[in-house]
DNA sequence: TTGCGTGCAAACTGTTTGCACGCGT
DNA sequence: ACGCGTGCAAACAGTTTGCACGCAA
């Protein structure tokens, strides 16, 4: 794993790390900072930050970059895909037969050198797609790319 | 195609569109106002969003919402993929041999109403992989999901 | 003439940073 | 005791919005 000489151990760091592992969904910074307002009254947002920041740099944790969302982070450190909900925002895991290299898609890599790929579903959620099909009509599925 | 009733013709609009289809790289807004800024010089830069916001909802256009990096634009409506240069963020077309819908990649939806997939891949340019080839060393590939 | 789309500036969201201080090592 | 990591507040980047006015229909 791609690591940095780990960090000194602060009470913050501990709950932060603690906070997010005892977290099912992939939390936001900011909801990552309510929670461990809890224990610690006085910690700042821009601690958070940057230890959310340290800790993936360490690859302890996952920074997940969903396109055109808010930044979220992931306890598990390992490679794993996701599926979001666009009526709810939900971020939830998700297993996929990788039966060959997603690279292995691309036709001419226009000389490009391809390190990787970015892969994430997009869907309703069980909740959002049982408030749809109770919905007037005319609200056609949209699709993204 | 999803679209709106489509909008009022304006020289600004018009402007923005043509500086879109004549730009070979995928734009961020703000480099589209600085292009668009040469013929009309009192444009705005909420104008050149509102206006791309606009063609992009009325299918005219497409909206590229990467991960973690600023929103471009592609003068391309169509379902396509891209790969981003992790040296220089430059963002290209790429065509992908799609022998089957991504969707079916995912084993278990959980529950999930499926709706698509955003795929993108990344790597290094042949212009940034020549100055990593000729780099000091321990520079080791930033393999990213 | 009507009202949509504009320019301008201010607001807003998410994230980063400079600084003085306190605490883990 | 040294210096990394903190709290605070200000800065920052990208995007959105309220308002009065002008121009396309």
């Amino acid at each position: 794993m791609i690591s940095k000489r780990s960090s000194r151990m602060t009470s913050q760091r501990q709950v932060i790390l603690d906070e997010l592992r005892s977290a099912k969904d992939h939390p936001t910074a900011d909801e990552i900072y309510v929670r461990v307002r809890r224990r610690l009254p006085r910690i700042s947002l821009g601690t958070v930050y940057r230890n959310l920041e340290n800790l993936a740099a360490e690859g302890i944790i996952q920074k997940l970059e969903m396109a055109g969302s808010q930044r979220r982070f992931d306890e598990n450190p390992d490679k794993h895909y996701h599926i979001r909900c666009l009526g709810c925002g939900l971020l939830r895991d998700i297993t996929i037969s990788t039966k060959f290299p997603l690279v292995d898609l691309i036709d001419d890599t226009g000389g490009f050198e391809i390190s990787g790929a970015k892969l994430e579903f997009l869907g309703l959620c069980p909740a959002c797609s049982e408030k749809v099909a109770s919905l007037p009509e005319g609200s056609e599925g949209c699709i993204e790319t």
